[in-house]
DNA sequence: AATATTAAATTTGTCTGACAAATCAAGTCT
DNA sequence: AGACTTGATTTGTCAGACAAATTTAATATT
């Protein structure tokens, strides 16, 4: 039935069309907007049935590698990671410490990008964080309203001129907001600890660090800021 | 033909079967190692055909969250992030700025994660970085035998206890190796400059930082060990 | 002749039915 | 009881059919 083996899971012809698919596109100078053969024109070619070059098909639709549009026939996508991360990254299918290691992979993504940050940012873009924090009255404890919250993260992302950094954000602000909710109550006592501490460090405060263009106390200031989701991680392993 | 649209583009049947079968898998509790019904019975269920039914199954394979045994049916299984990533991230589809941009995003990462390696870091995995420092020898221009280079920042990610961390390091790690091979001429003169300028950073140095629990050090230090690439990546911009 | 309408052809999306291969279960034979 | 055979089940794959949409071609109308 199928003829190749790999840790014990059978390579099936699915998988093999949807790597000799890929070769194809490449060997062939397929780049985005070409037009690709028609489905029977592809299964002939390869030797396999409408249904089998289907599945494949459909993989890489899923990966946002192929658009249909009817009738015209099939063009190439530059896939974007989110395509296929997107659908992965799914409260319903992922396990709550996965959930985890992504809350914990998003804050070190943000503490790192902390130089590239201070290397692009122009006086506009210092403005619309500004308008964003304004927006953003503050209440308890740290939480932000929920929107100023997010554009203000998205903002600093999109700063880095990375497209896929700025996606990732995207993509995994779902899962937060479904942490958040899911661990309110775990996250309370952190933050009013942290707030008589005089350790809260707010959007406002992050602001100020990049105006004044102190690279380091930023750096500094913002894993402080994340150091709510840093504590409730480290309390759980 | 299809009934919902979104974004000029067709929901299909065989992505609201996909979207179906996530919510019955969540709906029915069903978690890792449940045995899900047969195809037939799916199809029967949902009201649709197997070769529909079976490209959406095709696809949740694709993430891992589903896994065939002949005969024994199919399984849940805890789909990694890796398991829909490492086929997306493959240099025969993306382009380069996305390539570029995963460089960026991976040493934004590696710097990120500097606060928990010192967080969590044991004596044994010093003793095991030290192993790892003293099998390769430096060449020229901090060009490490790859396979030290690529097990020291393996084990660097390893400490932070973030098995998703850790796997993104391994699933990127072609990337990388296609990049440093492609601009191999662009990255030497950046290389020559920097240790003309005394300013390269060794692993031996980082090891050295992190023996000596300079956290600070250890942070300056780490984005110097990356400036190569950032030079590049800026220059690139 | 130019435009509007209609018909035909093309291509994806989906269904149904069929068969092969693998494997598990059970029954049969020695 | 153990080895062998048979049958049932389920995935993997193919083939053929039709619907829907839409482009292209053909035809009719003004």
């Amino acid at each position: 039935m199928y003829h190749l083996e790999l840790d014990n899971k059978p390579i099936t012809l699915v998988d093999q069309i949807e790597d000799k698919l890929l070769n194809y596109f490449k060997a062939n100078d397929l780049s985005v907007g070409s037009i690709i053969p028609n489905e029977i024109e592809l299964a002939g070619a390869l030797g396999v049935g409408r249904s089998a070059l289907r599945e494949a098909l459909s993989r890489l639709k899923m990966m946002g590698l192929i658009e249909t549009r009817t009738r015209r026939g099939m063009i190439l996508k530059e896939p974007s990671l989110l395509g296929a991360m997107k659908r992965v990254i799914d409260p319903r299918i992922l396990s709550e410490n996965t959930l985890f290691d992504l809350l914990d992979f998003r804050v070190a993504l943000e503490v790192g990008i902390s130089s590239d940050i201070f290397y692009y940012i122009t006086s506009e873009e210092i403005d619309e964080l500004d308008k964003i924090v304004r927006m953003g009255q503050v209440f308890n404890n740290n939480e932000y309203p929920l929107i100023s919250e997010f554009m203000f993260h998205s903002k600093l992302y999109e700063i880095t001129r990375n497209k896929t950094i700025a996606e990732f954000q995207e993509i995994i602000h779902p899962v937060l907001t479904f942490i958040k909710d899911k661990f309110k109550v775990a996250f309370e006592p952190i933050n009013i600890e942290l707030e008589r501490q005089g350790k809260l460090v707010s959007h406002s405060d992050l602001l100020e660090l990049i105006k004044a263009g102190d690279e380091k106390g930023y750096k500094q200031a913002i894993e402080q800021h994340f150091m709510v989701y840093k504590t409730f991680l480290r309390n759980r392993k």
